[in-house]
DNA sequence: CGCGCGATTGAGTAATTTCAAATCTAGTGG
DNA sequence: CCACTAGATTTGAAATTACTCAATCGCGCG
């Protein structure tokens, strides 16, 4: 588990042993069940989790119920309702676990701890945060520009591996399309 | 204009004149008439920028030609080509002046000096980043739930005095629908 | 005045949604 | 091993929504 997170803050910054183990105490680990909710819209937000393995689900319901994917969170993946997070206000979305998922949990204290105290540790989550932002993007232009089938094409150029591991309907879910017209692409 | 920038980042980390003053050494201050493009597709994106006064644009061009708006930035905002600029790649998106803008220049090696050289500094941007994140996937959600008639009340809602600067046209771009369109929305 | 640009309107076409029904699939218990 | 069920997926058909292309309108400016 810990060791996973090393690997992942090290493809950015190194760190000695003595870096990594006060880091590492700054996480708590957690183990969920498939279909467990880590939170749900409404509650607070005291967490954001790295995905040491497993698949998690970040989702939104409108008014009428119906389910809309803000992201996938596959293994090596952070994830939370950042803005419910860094705000300390009411989640206005829902994680959910789709597989049996372990995640280190991190607290809004043990991140400003973690960033202000080691240098390293800023820079890691800045370029995390720059990333995640770029992506967002991405999807944002994916969504003005190209239509549910280029969509799902790209997510099959871009991470093949999701395709295997989600429902069609939950896939719908994530282009914004209904799960009928998904299965009507003839993919 | 600096003092503009300053206040900028004092409404999230307080600065000494001292420290301000280094941290302006960092900018360089531009301006560009309407229509200007302080980047094109293709090119090396050698800055960020923080629009002190004005409104630019930030714009892909499909293979039809066709312009998706991947954001607006009016005052206060910062804006480029992030991918392009923090992996020196060349662009794929164009960024556009809608009115003659000011600007304050930051280079890659000024963005990292006063990241590492100033621990606020680092804060300030990993607090920009995170904000862009958040009204990214917020977006995102806007695009996946909402239809386009929904999608301009928020933006009626959230930032109004952008309607009052942009053409219907270069709205739609941004909303994700054609202009026909939007003007038959009834608004 | 007349030009040019953006905005609007009209008409036909294409894409997507909705609701309903049918089909498929994996897991369970007999 | 088979039947059965629950859930997911696919298909059908009608209705809605959005798009394209074309024409028209409105307005500011030389």
């Amino acid at each position: 588990m810990l060791e996973k997170l090393r690997q992942h803050i090290e493809q950015v910054v190194p760190l000695s042993n003595e870096e990594f183990a006060w880091v590492s105490t700054h996480f708590t680990i957690a183990e969920f069940p498939k279909k467990h909710f880590l939170f749900e819209k409404g509650e607070r937000v005291n967490h954001i989790y790295f995905v040491a393995s497993g698949l998690l689900n970040l989702l939104y319901y409108d008014e009428e119920a119906k389910e809309h994917i803000v992201s996938f969170a596959m293994e090596d993946w952070w994830e939370s309702d950042f803005y419910a997070y860094f705000h300390r206000t009411k989640a206005s979305m829902s994680l959910l676990c789709l597989e049996p998922t372990m995640v280190l949990c991190l607290s809004l204290e043990g991140y400003h701890s973690l960033c202000t105290q080691m240098q390293k540790m800023g820079s890691f989550f800045l370029q995390k945060s720059n990333a995640g932002f770029i992506g967002s993007q991405q999807r944002i232009l994916s969504l003005l520009m190209s239509n549910a089938k280029e969509r799902y094409e790209q997510i099959l150029h871009h991470s093949p591996a999701l395709l295997q591991r989600v429902s069609k309907t939950q896939l719908a879910a994530y282009l914004g399309v209904s799960r009928e017209t998904l299965s009507r692409l003839k993919i």
